[in-house]
DNA sequence: TATTGTTATACTCTATAACTATA
DNA sequence: TATAGTTATAGAGTATAACAATA
């Protein structure tokens, strides 16, 4: 059978990114989280008091869309709010939630390397900048 | 502010993709398309013929799923069915369909340059293979 | 006036299960 | 028995609009 799409940076990009998503959300799923949680969390931990609205500047997550987001690990223990004025509160990730991103950290990495060993020697060191060259 | 997924090619993968397809959604929303039309359509074009359950397969998309999509691409005129024996279809183009594709055509010839120029020379040329060495 | 957090809702895309008719 | 096409439905994930309270 022919493949007209042999030749499409778009549409491999496109594949990859779905099988990559699909290989990492089966890894999440033990841990009940799903990749935006993980890159919350991720966020909140790197930038301690971070509020909401800037964590969805920051990952394309529309505000809306953080509120259900945030109830979940707050209802799981694994982040904790503290007002910062009467409209913003800062997020951080409790003691629980420190000891449980280092868990999930472990299986990322072991995802990252996954994901580079696919690709072979020559072209690796190239990938991430080729991607970052696409959206940041 | 720190980001701590500065360095996870599965992040930027994941973000260029989500950055890409947008951007090809749009440049087809003219067309009255979606991505998955499009590529449909190409394999169509180059496995005159074929059947539903074979592009379904070649392109990972769900029988069920190829229903509605090919519903609307006849109905639009784009695609047109033949029996090939009492349970199975072979699909074509119709003329108006070949033409649309081709009008199509250039509007991702062009969305796929824009992409490969965003990245810089010395990368350029290993996107594809890396990005394949993920899911081919 | 702009921003934060929130609620409610709609839409797109994809997955699943079941059914029929035929190979 | 396996496959093709189909129907109906469910679930993620994301987007939009509006609101109250506060900066």
């Amino acid at each position: 059978m022919r493949d007209p799409l042999k030749d499409s940076a778009g549409y491999s990009l496109r594949r990859a990114s779905i099988a990559m998503m699909g290989e990492l959300a089966q890894r999440l799923l033990a841990f009940d989280l799903r990749m935006a949680d993980v890159s919350v969390m991720m966020m909140i931990e790197a930038n301690a008091r971070i509020t909401a609205s800037a964590i969805g500047r920051a990952l394309d997550i529309q505000r809306a869309n953080m509120v259900p987001l945030l109830k979940k690990l707050e209802e799981s223990g694994l982040i904790s709010r503290a007002p910062i004025d009467g409209k913003s509160q800062g997020l951080s990730l409790t003691e629980y939630g420190k000891a449980r991103l280092a868990q999930v950290r472990a299986e990322i990495d072991a995802f990252e390397a996954g994901l580079l060993a696919k690709v072979p020697d020559e072209h690796r060191g190239h990938l991430l900048p080729a991607l970052d060259a696409l959206w940041r």
